[in-house]
DNA sequence: CCGAAATAGTTGGATGTCCGACTATCGGAA
DNA sequence: TTCCGATAGTCGGACATCCAACTATTTCGG
């Protein structure tokens, strides 16, 4: 069924040359660098998915975020929160929008400061085509049944909120 | 014990919105979404704990890699294989490294096409230190137990291994 | 033995992300 | 009311990653 299995060799391999180093803390090495590769493979096929819509996960993100706003519109630092980027990265995401005129960016009347994006109509359709590969795919999840990748998320919402002292 | 639980309301808001439009495949969505999130988190910690050493976790893998290869050198074609990264973003990360004296270049003597990169002694005293600081903070993964830690790990595993068709 | 195919590495271009710094504006406290 | 800190966005710089294209070598088939 499976291929060379390659990733699974890879990880193990880096697990048995840490644990003859004597490493503490194998485990926690291995989860978070299992965490990157996962996230490498995953991403890698919902980009090519969605290069066919010349549409990037940021960008897809971002148009799907607007997609449930009222109107359909939101400021660029609410944005910048929900998608949990740093400022200049919206900036950056909402330019590349703006110049394939999927969103357009509008003053906000009560706030000369801020800016509010808003999805164009094109925006909007090409954000419903792009769901539809991406669903085609599976979001890049392969053949993995639902109750798997329910455990999956569940350990992973685990990963997001362990303490870590300082803040996120 | 845990804080505002950013992360989970986000996901979980996400899920909700995706579940009012009629989504199919909502737990792939979620999973890969959980993934996004986890590495962005993850990294983030990792990046922030390498930094106090001058390093990222890319530079940081590629001392680690050659330090566990023979005479702690390799050819950048293999750690392109091993790193799992396109061959232009090995000679990024090895410029940056060479700069910093931390490994050199070497000609092949069988092959005059290939560079074999070579751990200098600076970059094995500095993967050390950087390895203790990430120990420290037990690679980012928080309070985890390692129990959790496993199941995790063997749940990206099968995402790794999730065969999509096409090869990897 | 020779030329085509494969391989090793680099360069240039695009994207995404962060940080620091800067401008413009808002808002609250003295 | 005025000034100072907080907030919204942008810009420049650094880094990581991919792709396409290019050079230099090596390798292999006829």
């Amino acid at each position: 069924m499976s291929s060379p299995d390659v990733g699974l060799d890879l990880i193990a391999e880096t697990r048995r040359n840490w644990e003859e180093r004597g490493l503490r803390e194998v485990d926690a090495m291995v989860a978070a660098t299992s965490i990157a590769r996962a996230h490498q493979i995953v991403l890698g096929r919902i980009n090519q998915t969605l290069a066919a819509h010349d549409l990037t996960f940021s960008r897809y993100e971002a148009l799907a975020l607007l997609s449930f706003a009222r109107n359909e519109s939101m400021g660029m630092a609410r944005m910048g929160e929900r998608l949990q980027v740093h400022p200049t990265s919206v900036t950056s995401t909402i330019d590349r929008l703006e110049r394939d005129g999927l969103v357009a960016r509008n003053p906000n009347p009560d706030d000369r400061r801020a800016t509010l994006v808003q999805l164009s109509p094109d925006g909007r359709a090409l954000l419903d085509q792009a769901t539809a590969s991406l669903e085609a795919v599976r979001w890049g999840m392969g053949d993995i049944g639902d109750d798997s990748l329910g455990l999956l998320s569940a350990g992973l919402s685990e990963v997001r909120n362990s303490t870590r002292d300082d803040n996120d």
